[in-house]
DNA sequence: GTGGTCTAGACCACT
DNA sequence: GTGGTCTAGACCACT
């Protein structure tokens, strides 16, 4: 997992480190199960403070994403990537998809742009279910 | 305009109020040119100080969404759902919709599923496709 | 509010502080929408670093307990002693209580005296719902 | 005693052992005097390091519920479910059974259900009201 | 004046 | 060797 974060970004570096690991498991970089680096290590590779990692690992925990093992460490959850039937947390993701999708109206973007770009970024991530049947 | 606020979500009143414009600009609600209301009507509707709305469209501003005039107020910029040219605002855009994609994706959300809801979301904003078809 | 911590306690005092204001709505002594002191505050009232009083205010807040303005501070939620009609926060509720109770019965506290006291307690809390209608 | 782990939880793994073996002890399932399994055996079983039982175990026995033998293994305290007289002991149950209660208040379930819940529980471990009948 | 973020380092629990 | 807690202090955003 190569992870790259922007110091100058308004958003926080817990959350870019969150959004990273986020997006290495959809892209299956780290695959369910896999150990992540321990948070004083990461902290020496990002060159940042271990209690920032630790920040980011405890979101990722309390989103149900990882697993924290006082001994062995932090690993990706098994079960990721499987649906977890929490309806509140699906209302939640539609409500900022749609926020989303508003901007990208409002700014112009082209309807066929915005829904190849998600077509392709979706189909980037490994996994059958779902997949493209033809072109639809 | 119709704006419902949740005071308890984690997101800034500022920032709920800007997603609410976003949103009733790209449902039709909000047409190219009209106006806004006055920040100290809207935080009386809302129960809110106005100095948080005026952030809110002072972010809208910023974002080139709307536009502000001392005298006689917001008003949605005329040419917004046109391309903006925006390079760096379109990777922007991209890079939070790839984020949360991968977010849809680690928590199981069906790949067929996803792109269901964002076909519908995107087709329910009124306008061809993105843009004046005459410009393209 | 008066708190007391036991710094000597395996219980991490941020813990305490999230238990002693429970307690303190439960109690009356906060009442639903009244302000809590500051992190700064309560850190130099307590003798503790604010960050250890952010810590308690943080788990709180994601409790759905208080609520949380950058600016005016913390404040107990006014809907608080509603329910919320989480049932997943209910069923832990129970599980947890139940393993308090198996305790209380392998250590042989009397059924009567145990069930005394939970009367006692639960009636000690104002607020007439539930209430005893005569001994039952 | 048939035991299960919940290995997402937040409360550690050893505790979770320790607490479900008072719920057996509670329940009658494990009596008196029982065996409990070894700390290999039952390693085995759950899928996790015996070293995570035997702290399990080591804890109970700090409690005084069971007895720990070199040569014949862990066995159920042959005098548990009869008053102790550890004061302390009585002194911090009721102090977390008040914070446990005080959560319940502030989450606003009802009284009478709370006490109805407890009723049951408590009335659904065997024996009579806690405690040897001939020696109080 | 409020909370939020980040750094830094100590000490602890658990293995 | 791992994460968890706590202290301490800086700087920032928001009002």
């Amino acid at each position: 997992m190569h992870l790259i974060l922007d110091l100058d970004s308004e958003t926080p570096i817990y959350q870019q480190i969150r959004d990273r690991v986020v997006e290495a498991i959809a892209d299956g970089e780290l695959a369910p199960g896999a150990d992540l680096p321990s948070t004083r290590q990461l902290g020496v590779d990002l060159a940042i403070n271990f209690h920032t990692v630790s920040k980011a690992y405890d979101l990722l925990r309390r989103e149900g994403i990882i697993r924290i093992n006082r001994k062995s460490g932090a690993v990706v959850r098994p079960d990721v990537k499987q649906p977890s039937g929490d309806a509140g947390a699906d209302t939640d993701w539609k409500r900022r998809a749609r926020t989303l999708l508003a901007e990208a109206d409002v700014r112009g973007l082209p309807k066929a742009d915005v829904l190849e770009f998600i077509r392709t970024t979706l189909h980037g991530f490994p996994g059958g279910e779902g997949g493209d049947p033809g072109d639809r």
